[in-house]
DNA sequence: AGTTTCAGTGTACGATTGTACACAAAACGC
DNA sequence: GCGTTTTGTGTACAATCGTACACTGAAACT
């Protein structure tokens, strides 16, 4: 027979026989998946059962514990892995070279392209991130501050706002990634296909990003001079 | 509203036992309490059982029924009740009299008040804003929306930012009201007594709103005229 | 007073959960 | 080739879950 598995399997996986760890590692790539696609329809990360995932994946629950101790840490894999995925996407912006013309809509675009194509796991770090457990929201917010730092790095090495002090650089940009995670979470329940309103939101999302960024120049000055009068009633001090 | 009798009588005001009205209110406000409780302690809403809140209020499971469908019910009303605090807190904002020295950050201090006060209302909005099911999740964004919508007509009201168009007016406070519950999530799980971390918190907090406000003074200009040279490769067009 | 209403109780049932234990068989080291 | 590992299976069990039904007792109504 082909596998052991009673259970009809539609994986198109090789018949022929593959090395142990690599089956071990597809399963637990299944498992991982297989919480990732549960998610996918409206269901909160700590609310799946090792039974529900166990089955979502096409195994027998005990399997589960062969590769996770329990939920959690199988949870834990996963913002690991969504981590890797904000690096990559950091990297794809570093390679866009210096300042071309309308550089911060094109890099909306490609952060928007990211999200769609990495959709699940932007749906998992936007839900728990302060949704669930405990030890996976800190797991979370440390993938984050990593990736803010590492902007932040990054505005550094091409020189931009080298007045700022390191602190408010990273504060700066610990801004930019809330926005982004805020707009990752309007890309993805956005409606299946409405090109008015994604172009709106994104829009939107490059007017907020200009908002931060022109705020940001000023933030080393004294409030209050030169500052458009509508303003003066609000920055004091 | 003491009475729920359909013909309106008047209260007996028994001072031993309570009205079965008022009882029952009673024990529907314990249930909620009760589901608020169980999330103090890093639980998330969508992973709590009817059971367990019905324990949690020192109720049978049964009686649960006798106030809500099922626990979603339950947990919209927990959001309508979040959004009356929430507007509690603009009102009590706007009691603010226009531009005094330091406004923003008495601004910040009040809105620090509050959540440390309603910390439980703050933990549930925040937790499920992104998180658990679809239905609670938009009705939290409608709160938002709306507490958002309310800022926006406060500064329309108050001569600030005229200049804006109403879209862009609430553009700004969207960043405002992201960034404000950014910050709740900061002080809800800042650890017991640290002033320290928590001045810096706050202080982070008040930069980021001066960040926001100051962009948007910039926000009908024309982009790359007058601006630091730093933000010039970002701000293009 | 007698009657009705209804918030809360008690019991029960089927479904699902996490987990323990023994076992099968394929891949591995020798 | 043979014994050992290790991945996944099957069975089992106690706990918990949501919910249905009949019931109680006191407040509310007539």
């Amino acid at each position: 027979m082909r596998t052991a598995t009673p259970l009809g399997r539609a994986a198109p996986e090789n018949p022929d026989s593959l090395s142990r760890s690599a089956r071990k590692d597809l399963t637990r790539a299944n498992l991982l998946q297989a919480a990732l696609n549960l998610m996918g329809g409206g269901r909160s990360f700590t609310s799946l059962g090792l039974r529900e995932i166990a089955r979502e994946a096409g195994v027998v629950p005990n399997a589960f514990y062969r590769h996770f101790r329990n939920t959690d840490e199988l949870g834990l894999v996963l913002v690991e892995e969504a981590g890797i995925t904000l690096r990559r996407l950091l990297r794809e912006a570093r390679k866009m070279d210096v300042a071309p013309r309308d550089m911060l809509r094109r890099s909306v675009g490609v952060y928007q392209e990211h999200v769609k194509r990495n959709r699940l796991q932007f749906v998992f770090i936007s839900s728990e991130r302060s949704g669930g457990s405990r030890i996976l929201r800190m797991a979370i917010r440390n993938e984050v501050t990593h990736f803010t730092n590492e902007m932040a790095q990054d505005f550094r090495l091409r020189g931009l706002y080298t007045q700022l002090p390191t602190a408010s650089l990273q504060m700066v940009c610990g801004m930019i990634v809330m926005t982004m995670l805020a707009a990752a979470t309007d890309i993805l329940d956005l409606p299946p296909e409405q090109p008015l309103l994604e172009g709106e939101m994104l829009e939107n999302f490059v007017q907020q990003l200009k908002i931060i960024l022109f705020g940001a120049t000023r933030l080393n000055e004294t409030f209050g001079v030169g500052t458009a009068p509508t303003a003066r009633a609000f920055l004091p001090d």
